[in-house]
RNA sequence: GCGCCCGUAGCUCAGCUGGAUAGAGCGCUGCCCUCCGGAGGCAGAGGUCACAGGUUCGAAUCCUGUCGGGCGCGCCA
């Protein structure tokens, strides 16, 4: 609708050119907006103002000319010249009631564009580390992420979603080593388990799989497990170092254990984990298109063939025995390592490899979603890819600020003393899929968010997730209340009765109708999903307005039909929307 | 100290990328049930857009500085 104005005003733009009133320069489309203020029209363009120093007129002259040049068209009602220079346009009814059939004949189709022109999109997301279940903070990358995606397939682009597993690394060999000493434990070995380990309740579980599968099998004594391992840190008297220390007993336990038990214990820790994280996130709703492995990128000499590039690129040097990247040569603020003293290849290079694998994969475009705890990390991926002669512009790196829970107006903790995170298990529990998928995209990506859990478990207007859906709901009763009484309901996309909707709360909601796939593409373009849950509850204000000011089962047959196909069309749009959200569109509540 | 993000109604936040009189929800005050689901609706009060400069026809929006809050600054991942 937007766009048939635009195209519109580009005609008469066009002409003006033609006759040289203005300079051929800007052919720049025009600004067309919707109007706050229904005094001002539908919608309203600024071009006379922007235009008005190139063509050396006055605003109001040239919007004067504009209008004159706009073709015919039956789409708009009147135009008007208003306030310094804008032109705004008045459309016809008949351009707003269209939208019903058009709703009605594309159904779950409407509101999706080929704008993307399938384009091929990456959107890696999540990516947290297999080392424990995904907790809360996690479930907001997750609910972004899968909606941003979801967005940008609606619009044409082909979505290519991809969790980045980080299954190699020191990281991978602690969690290893925890659920082997939970073993020890579990075979009646004493021992202090390292401050650094993974203490969650889970290591246990998979030191007790461990115990089952193999019986006493892995068993050595702990003396000789902790035997020349640096002193662990937490004993005041003792001048500890914990992360020498876990390192001592990773290398321990890969003596002990030989090279084929100590990777049982590694792949266990490993799948387990995974296979947790992956159905976790089923439920949540979220699915992936790849699980792209760390450990894969050095299998296949990734890591080295990065590395290579970039020293064939002159962008190495050693110093103090390292592997450093000039990356400050490329707005990093200092350089950074990528092959460590003691010959190890950083976990930077391996992002260097993985980003460097993203682009050559073909994608058009690569989107990163991280915790805004990352942000620093930005300049040097960047740095890396224009190093590799890259565009950078082609990665978008967008940070997720961290969600805090609030229960009973008091900020929820989000860890234990054992540093146990909340686990996004726990929360879908307690509030639900539809409402957590739903609040955590409420806010801007950049923007804190406050997670009020009894807000979201509660089931009245003042929560917005039931809001909405119970607009479903309700035009769903009415159709049953109609079935009940035996009146017709036809859900043909017809435009016979349409003519019919003239009152304020009817011209609103087909207003509000009309904007939807302005509200789908700008959400998706702009990776704000929260455009679409503030749209969508206005639609459903709109709607329970509607339903207290007008009956829609009235008695007059062409009536009834009108209003019945306005509410079905807001009932599709909401479940359109709904569905882009991963929340459900139930029928009854 | 440096870098990134944020500062808009009592609270939580929008503000369509520079437009016309700055908007929602909650909370507060007051209304509306012979009626398809009151699990709803309507109205009112409430603002120095953190502060100070600048850019221009026009600034909550762009630039600079100050103040306040969050996060990050490893040969960790």
């Amino acid at each position: 609708m937007k766009q048939q104005v635009k195209d519109l005003l580009s005609a008469a733009l066009a002409r003006l050119i033609t006759d040289g009133v203005v300079p051929p320069s800007d052919l720049a489309e025009p600004q067309v907006d919707r109007t706050r203020d229904p005094a001002h029209g539908d919608l309203s363009t600024n071009a006379p103002m922007v235009l008005a120093k190139q063509a050396r007129t006055k605003p109001r002259d040239l919007a004067g000319r504009m209008v004159a040049a706009i073709p015919e068209s039956e789409l708009i009602a009147r135009v008007e010249i208003a306030g310094p220079g804008f032109i705004n346009f008045f459309l016809a009814p008949g351009a707003y009631q269209a939208v019903v059939p058009r709703i009605l004949t594309a159904g779950p189709a409407f509101g999706r564009s080929c704008l993307g022109a399938g384009r091929r999109v990456q959107v890696e997301f999540v990516s947290a580390n297999p080392t424990g279940p995904l907790h809360v903070g996690h479930g907001r990358g997750a609910a972004y992420g899968a909606v941003v995606a979801d967005l940008l397939a609606a619009v044409g682009f082909a979505v290519h979603r991809e969790y980045y597993v980080n299954d190699a690394g020191r990281q991978m060999d602690i969690l290893a080593t925890s659920v082997w000493l939970r073993y020890l434990e579990l075979c009646g070995e004493s021992l202090e388990f390292p401050s650094n380990g993974y203490r969650g309740d889970y290591v246990w579980d998979i030191a007790a799989t461990l115990h089952r599968e193999h019986g006493d099998a892995y068993r050595c004594a702990s003396e000789e497990v902790f035997r020349g391992v640096a002193p662990d840190e937490r004993r005041e008297a003792a001048d500890g170092d914990r992360e020498a220390h876990i390192d001592g007993l990773i290398d321990r336990a890969k003596q002990l254990l030989g090279d084929n038990r100590y990777r049982y214990c590694f792949e266990l820790g490993l799948n387990t984990i995974l296979d947790d994280i992956r159905d976790d996130l089923a439920l949540f709703g979220v699915e992936y298109d790849e699980w792209f492995s760390e450990r894969s990128l050095a299998e296949k000499g990734a890591v080295n063939r990065a590395i290579e590039r970039l020293r064939e690129a002159g962008q190495l040097y050693e110093l103090d025995g390292a592997l450093w990247f000039r990356s400050s040569d490329f707005g990093d603020e200092k350089d950074r390592v990528v092959v460590r003293e003691n010959g190890q290849t950083t976990y930077f290079a391996s992002d260097i490899a993985y980003h460097m694998d993203k682009l050559e994969r073909g994608f058009d475009r690569v989107i990163d979603i991280w915790g805004a705890d990352h942000h620093g990390y930005v300049p040097r991926v960047k740095a890396a890819l224009e190093a590799l002669g890259d565009d950078p512009e082609r990665l978008d790196v967008l940070l997720v600020q961290f969600a805090n829970l609030y229960r009973g107006g008091e900020k929820v903790q989000m860890s234990t003393r054992s540093g146990e995170f909340v686990p996004l298990r726990e929360l879908r529990k307690e509030v639900g899929r539809d409402a957590a998928r739903f609040f955590y995209v409420m806010r801007r990506c950049e923007q804190h968010l406050d997670f009020d859990l009894d807000l979201a478990k509660s089931q009245s207007t003042d929560n917005p997730v039931y809001y909405v859906q119970y607009a479903h709901a309700r035009v769903s009763s009415v159709l049953r209340q109609a079935a009940d009484k035996g009146l017709a309901v036809d859900p043909s996309p017809g435009a016979a009765n349409l003519e019919l909707l003239t009152e304020t709360q009817e011209q609103r909601l087909l207003r509000v109708l009309a904007r939807y796939p302005e509200v789908v593409e700008a959400s998706a373009l702009n990776k704000e999903p929260h455009l679409l849950t503030q749209y969508l509850r206005e639609l459903a204000n709109g709607l329970h307005t509607y339903y207290t000011s007008h009956q829609f089962l009235v008695s007059d047959e062409r009536l009834r039909d009108a209003r019945i196909k306005l509410i079905l069309a807001v009932r599709q749009v909401l479940r359109n929307g709904l569905g882009l959200l991963g929340v459900s569109a139930p029928e009854v509540m």
